[in-house]
DNA sequence: TAGATTGTTAATCGATTAACAATC
DNA sequence: TAGATTGTTAATCGATTAACAATC
């Protein structure tokens, strides 16, 4: 039982992706080592927490030496699974759906687009990304023979939680959720939240109180 | 000199628009009042943190009574900046330019969609949600013509830093940056980013995880 | 070996939760 | 008035930063 791993916070898991950005480019670069304080100024963050953040998976530097680039890189991709391929399908081909799967280069990250569903009888058919667009009835049987993962949500909030439940009752195991709300799901489902108005209401307030901060002075 | 507000965190900005989407759905619902205890049972979060977070922005709610919905839903949206209008423009006309024209409500918050614009001329002159795409050369002086704040950019990463300093240059007030970089912009200019595949990323890492801990038991 | 830089412990800071007096 | 529930202070928890011994 190898349960002992402390969890892993959310701020944590939230800076992944970004120290995984950083040292693909670094790679590209042809640098071949990093220190903590060299990524630091780099990246704007303090050297402390990057060597904490990477502490919390093991000991991937080197007194001394610093980082090995490539090595960095190769093990945050195994921690954020990018090593594994997932089949992936979308559910909505509206304008998000569509642009998501001409859009994310999801293959280079070891996602398969294998099925874009849609209850619009007019998109039937349709080639998207070299995917025919299937009826949303197809769904879950497609799911469960296919081997499925990770579902795409691009509907209105109106289906989300109909077609979410219906998701989870073939199985799946992770939702990339673009509607505009709360998913409720089994225990071991993932559920990642995209939303986009929350976002741009984010940038909103930013923009509404240094406005009004200005105005203070 | 009003300046003596104390900064409000990102911790509470982050989790201001959820409030404002469940104050909106209970509002719709004909729902009149809510006590800090009913919310946080709708919305899982503490009671704790509702009344923390309201009280950051001043007393909203009256003892023995709970909050006024309306009243509440009203406020949250005056801080997000939601009853003034920005105009808004895309720049980057391709799958996801295209598909947030079609797909955000935009007018809904009060951002006005002005324009979008492309480098590519096949683009020129197509009409995406009433507004005609346009060359990217007639950007900067569109902004400065047309009184926008708020610039989309969903353009690749590798001219994003650049189309950005072009935008900082002629004052725009805002940017929502789709592109996978991160921007370095004029003290004031706010920025907001939404980097999907890192959204992705962290999905695949929660989903990793969790079959890793399965395995382990 | 000396210098550099990590891994890790300790100190600080900030955010969340609990508790309760104020008050409607 | 009594009951309910806020606004706010205090306690706890967790995350970040600082410091430094370990070690390459």
């Amino acid at each position: 039982m190898g349960m002992a791993e402390k969890e892993i916070s959310q701020a944590v898991i939230g800076r992944l992706p970004r120290y995984f950005r950083y040292l693909g480019e670094l790679k590209d670069q042809g640098v071949e080592r990093i220190s903590s304080q060299e990524l630091s100024e780099l990246m704007r963050v303090t050297a402390s927490q990057i060597r904490q953040d990477f502490n919390h998976f093991g000991g991937f530097g080197q007194q001394g030496y610093g980082y090995n680039v490539e090595y960095l890189y190769t093990e945050i991709g195994k921690i954020l699974g990018l090593n594994k391929t997932h089949n992936l399908i979308i559910v909505g081909a509206g304008n998000l759906g569509q642009a998501l799967a001409n859009y994310m280069n999801f293959a280079r990250r070891g996602f398969i687009f294998t099925g874009i569903f849609d209850i619009n009888p007019a998109l039937y058919g349709k080639m998207i990304r070299g995917i025919e667009v299937r009826p949303m009835e197809e769904m879950a049987q497609f799911v469960q023979q296919n081997n499925v993962d990770i579902a795409v949500l691009t509907i209105p909030k109106s289906e989300a939680v109909s077609v979410a439940g219906r998701l989870t009752a073939v199985g799946i195991k992770a939702i990339w959720n673009f509607a505009h709300v709360d998913l409720d799901v089994p225990d071991g489902v993932q559920v990642e939240n995209v939303h986009l108005s929350d976002s741009l209401m984010r940038l909103s307030y930013m923009l509404e109180r240094y406005e009004t901060q200005k105005n203070d002075l």
